[in-house]
This record gives structure tokens, sequence and C-alpha cells, in this order.
DNA sequence: ACTTGGCACTCGGAAGTATGGAGTGCCAGT
DNA sequence: ACTGGCACTCCATACTTCCGAGTGCCAAGT
């Protein structure tokens, strides 16, 4: 259907029209690529590329420029993830080497990606719930409040108040904060109902008033807190490609947490690095947006996921190389710490 | 200098121009606002205005637009804060209400700011520094790791990993633990390296290196986190009004942390309301905004500071009374919690 | 069966040219 | 001190013209 040299051409088109943003007429590609045909070839090759959908041109008598279509062929068949330069590498893992807590990790990431690609870039928060637990704390903070503290293996700090309805003593405490650790040391998230089934019996029957409300806090927290947390930054690099008006409609939805999540995808379908492209998004303020993303997180285990915003006419290669190192740096580093 | 009925031609000229977004001629004027004299007369009052640099005409023989120094005056002196309606107060209340951990009290504020004045919000989190020590915490994480996690009044937690280089015993932990809070409890954290500064004297001998990594880190964490972490939210309303071409400018300036500090202004400068009009603005991409900011905290503690970016071209009444009201309500949270 | 040069055609964008109207400044009169 | 009147300015808008990049198609060549 597609002979190799119409897969050229649509490569040629692609590619100077990312770097041109000008639709592509059939004389300046044959003269800025040599294929080693005339224009008038060139126009009959666009003619079936765009009776196939892969093309279209704005107005009639203008260049072509390429479909949601023409991309997706692109990148699945036409284009190699371009590594990036050694300076690149070196300069992601200074940047993120500094960082010193979560927080810190994800706001770096998310700043070295977005400055990176000259896009949006948007970092999804480890999971809390494919994370495990490191540690459990219990502040009294006043007579009648406790804090609840739980820290997991990424790094991530929940904290909640506990109300205890009655004077607690530090000894209930002390015994009650032993024995959450004890059963949920190393435990994964997902597993914590699980595993603190049978805690209220083990404990002193006094004390069984406040280790219900604990425990209810608890699961509570691991319940809201699905609602996952999710930064982006960059959006000043919206403003200088033109949207012409839908810019406010791609700001409005950015700002959508739930919108923000469905951007970058279920996590783990097949490969890593899942670009989805224009008309592909599922949201509708995002029609002339694609998105670059990738899962990352330490060692075979998934944590969330990361990724890239920008126009449909984006340079593929160099961003989906760009968003691929940035999640394995930050996979590292999250196992550093 | 200027009487009465010239005050009053600026205040109907900024409040015409905010909501048209047109210069207003002195037809248009005498029409819509009845001052009882004649457009003539209205005129002569426009030139001495003009003459006296608080409006300007952006091209001969069109209306008039004021001058930020118009603006300056209308705000002094022409204009009152306009509370808000009680329904916006009940809506603040519910929504920020719901709120259960301090990321959560900011990220709630901020946008609830952006929406309720259509503009963008900038919140400042309870400064570290303004706080004070509710509990230290110590956690061992692995063999030669500690976590140090660090609660304040505010709600905010910080945490840092600490290098132990040697084996530590949970006895000497708790026994550390146990004498950094009591040292520090209660303690304002500009207090904190004069209250520890006696505090290796009274660890046993041989835990004082790890009394001593211990506190470095701790002394580190108040000194780093002096850059205080700030948000923002409603970025897309700024793409409602038209920016020309300097949105880039305005969006590149929101996400540097450190423009944004000085875009809210020093704390506590007399009033709690302040109000910086485009060129009096510090910062070159923001000489076409205005910024109204206010403390907020508990009781006469001030905490932190949020406030309101928006044109020069705003409605300020309504702005200084959102921002007003929503840091107190803030206030009125971190209290309570 | 492709490829090529040629040619007529299309149409968007740039540049130039009216034209109308909102707004001004000024002056003489009340 | 205010007002009506008048001449003047100049921005927006709309309308025209015009150029050229780009196309589709065809007949001829390989």
């Amino acid at each position: 259907m597609l002979d190799d040299r119409k897969l050229e051409v649509l490569r040629a088109i692609v590619e100077d029209y990312v770097s041109t943003n000008e639709p592509v007429g059939s004389k300046t590609l044959v003269e800025s690529h040599n294929l080693g045909v005339s224009s008038a070839t060139i126009r009959n090759d666009m003619a079936v590329l765009e009776e196939q959908g892969y093309i279209a041109q704005p107005h009639t008598s203008a260049g072509r420029i390429p479909t949601d279509k023409g991309y997706r062929l692109f990148v699945d068949r036409l284009s190699t993830v371009k590594p990036l330069s050694s300076a690149e590498r070196r300069a992601i893992e200074t940047f993120l080497n500094g960082a010193y807590d979560l927080d810190d990790v994800v706001t770096r990431t998310v700043r070295l990606l977005a400055q990176l690609t000259r896009q949006v870039a948007v970092v999804q928060y480890p999971s809390l719930t494919r994370s495990s637990v490191r540690h459990v704390e219990l502040v009294p903070v006043a007579s009648r409040r406790l804090l609840l503290v739980l820290i997991t293996n990424t790094g991530r700090v929940e904290q909640r108040v506990i109300e205890t309805y009655g004077e607690v003593s530090e000894e209930s405490i002390g015994h009650l904060r032993a024995l959450l650790n004890t059963c949920l040391d190393g435990c994964g998230l997902g597993e914590v109902p699980h595993a603190v089934a049978d805690l209220p019996e083990k404990v002193a029957a006094d004390d069984r008033p406040i280790a219900a409300a604990v425990l209810s806090v608890l699961l509570e927290t691991l319940v809201d807190r699905h609602e996952e947390k999710i930064v982006f930054a960059g959006a000043a690099n919206l403003a200088a490609v033109d949207f012409s008006k839908s810019l406010r409609d791609v700001l409005e939805a950015l700002e959508e947490q739930v919108v923000l999540m469905r951007l970058l995808g279920e996590t783990g379908d097949s490969s890593t690095l899942t670009v989805r492209i224009g008309t592909e998004n599922p949201d509708e303020g995002l029609r002339s947006t694609s998105v670059v993303a990738a899962d990352y997180g330490v060692g075979d285990q998934t944590l969330a996921r990361l990724g890239v915003l920008g126009p449909t006419r984006m340079d593929y290669p160099s961003t989906m190389g760009a968003v691929r190192a940035v999640a394995r740096y930050v996979g590292q580093i999250l196992a550093g710490s």
C-alpha cells in the first residue's frame, strides 16, 4: 500500500513541519531532503498519503501537514527514540542528586523535564498503594489528640490527626506503636487492612477504643489518598507555541487533577513508553496536544508515571528520549534514598 | 489640585475601563454615570487628570485609560474593600473545612482563591522560621540510617535522612529522641540552634557522634528550608484576559519560586492588605500585572502570605475583599487543626 | 507502470486604499 | 465655571488588488 518512498516522504513532511511549523510543499521537500525524484512524483505520493488520511492541507493550494494518523505512523514505524546527549545526561544526574526528600525529588524532576523538552511536564507522586510501610509513628500533640504519621519506603509521609475522646497514657501509646510497627513493617499498603485485622485482639482491653480510633484513621488515610498527588511545570512553554484559541482550554485541563491523572494513562500497558496523539486523548481540551508518558519505579516495581505534554506538532524522538531518560534516573534516585 | 468632581471622574473611568476593557470617552462617561455636567466639562477635567499622569490615551483621539498612578489613587482614596457575599463566605468555609492536612489546606486555599477572583492565586506555606516545634521523631530506617522527622505547630512535616556511619542501638535512639523533645517542645524554630547548644553534653559519651550527626542535619534543615515553599493556581485565568505578548513572561515569572516570593512582598508592612500595581512590581515580566496580598496567621502571629495576581486592569475592591476573607479563614482553619 | 516537465488554476496573505465614527481640543458664548 | 459647536485626528474595518507558492492533471518520456 505504502511503499518505502511514500513512507520516506511522510517522515520528511513530519520532520520539516515540526521544525518549521509551516505546511510543507512538494518543491521544498525535494530540495531539502534529497530524495532522488522530481517534485511531480512527490506530488503523486502526497496525493496518495492524503487520500489515506496521513496528511492534509489546511487550504487548497497550500502545503501539507501531518494528521494525527500521520504522526501515529511516524511514531510507530518511522522514528527511533533519540538518546540524550551525554551533557544532558550529566545535567539530569547532578540536578536530581541534589534532592533531599520526596517532595524535592518530584519538584526537581518536573522542572527538569519541562526544561529539557521545552514543554509541559507532568509527574505523579509515587503511588501510595504500590509502596510499603517503612514506619508508623504515633505522637501525642494535645491531651486528647494524637498525630498518626505514616512513612513509606518511597519517602512519602502521610499524617492525620486522631481524636481520642479521652486521656491516653504514654505507655499505651508506646505499646500501640510497637504493635503497629511489628504488624506493618515492610507491609505493602494494599495489605494493610488485612495485616491489622487481628490487631485489636492483641491490645489490652483498656486500650481497645483508642486502638480502634487509630486503625480507623489509618485505613481512612489509605482510602482517601487513593486520589494520587500530581504536579506539573513548564506552562510558560505553552505560550511559545501558537495554540490559537485553545490555550485557555489546555491550561484549564492542566489544573484539574483528575484530567492529569487520565492524561498519563494507566500504568504498565505493555511498553513503558506510551504516546498519545491529539484526538487519541480522552480529554476535550487536549485534542490538539500530544502526551508522551512513561512508568517509573525502583527495580521492577512500578511506582507511578511521568510525562510530557505538548502540541501534536512536537519532536517525538527527542521528547521520548528525554522522558525515558528522566524516568530511569528518577527510579535510581528513589532507589538510593 | 483635584477637586471632588475630578476624583469622581477618575473613579468612573477606572470602573468603566475595568468592566469594559475599552478606553472610555467623555461622552459615554457622562451618559452612564450621571455626573450633573456636560461632556465638554468632563473633557476639561480629563485633560487635567491626564496632565497630572492619572490617565492616558492609547492613541490620539481615543478614550482614556487609567495609568498605574491612576489605579494607585483609586485604590488608596476612591475605593473601599468590598465584602464577599454571604454565599461566598459559606462556600469558603465549607470548602476549607474539608481539608485534613497542611498540604491539603494550602492546595484548597490556592484553588479557592483562584476561582473566587478568576485570577492567579499564590499561597505561601506557613513559614518554618515563624512556627514552633511540636514534635521531633527519630526513626531507624536501615542499619546505618535514621530518618529525622520534624513536626511543627502548623502541621508542617520536614524529614531528612541521617547517615550514622555505625550501628546505633534502639536505646540510644530512644534516649536521644526524648532529650530532643524535652529540649525543643514548643520552641520557636528560630530558637532551635540556641536550645540545642548544650545538648551534646547531656548524652552519654558513646552517643556523642550520633547526636552530633542528628543535630547537624537538624540545623541544616532549618537553614535549607529557609527557602519557603509556595504554590500558585489559576493560570488558565490569565489566558482569558488579553496580555498581548507578555503572557509568556508572566507564566515564566510565576514558575520561579524566587520571583513568587518577592511578589508577595515582605510580610507585615503596616496594614495586612497590600496592593502593588504594575510598575510598582519589582519584577521585569510582571510590569503589566497587579498583586493584592495579605498576611495570614493564627491569632496575632503572622505565618505567611497569600495573594492574587492579575492584570492591572482588575476589580480591586472585590479582589481585595476576597483576599482578605480567605486570609482570615485560613488562619482560623490552621488555628483549629 | 513509473516518472517527469509543463501548464492552468486556486486561494491565502500582504499591501494598499477608502471611509466612518468615536473622541479630542479649543473657542466663543452664556 | 460650564456648555454647545466645530474642525481635526486617527484607529478599525472593510474592500480591493496582486503575487506566488502550491496543486492537480496530462501528455510525453523511460
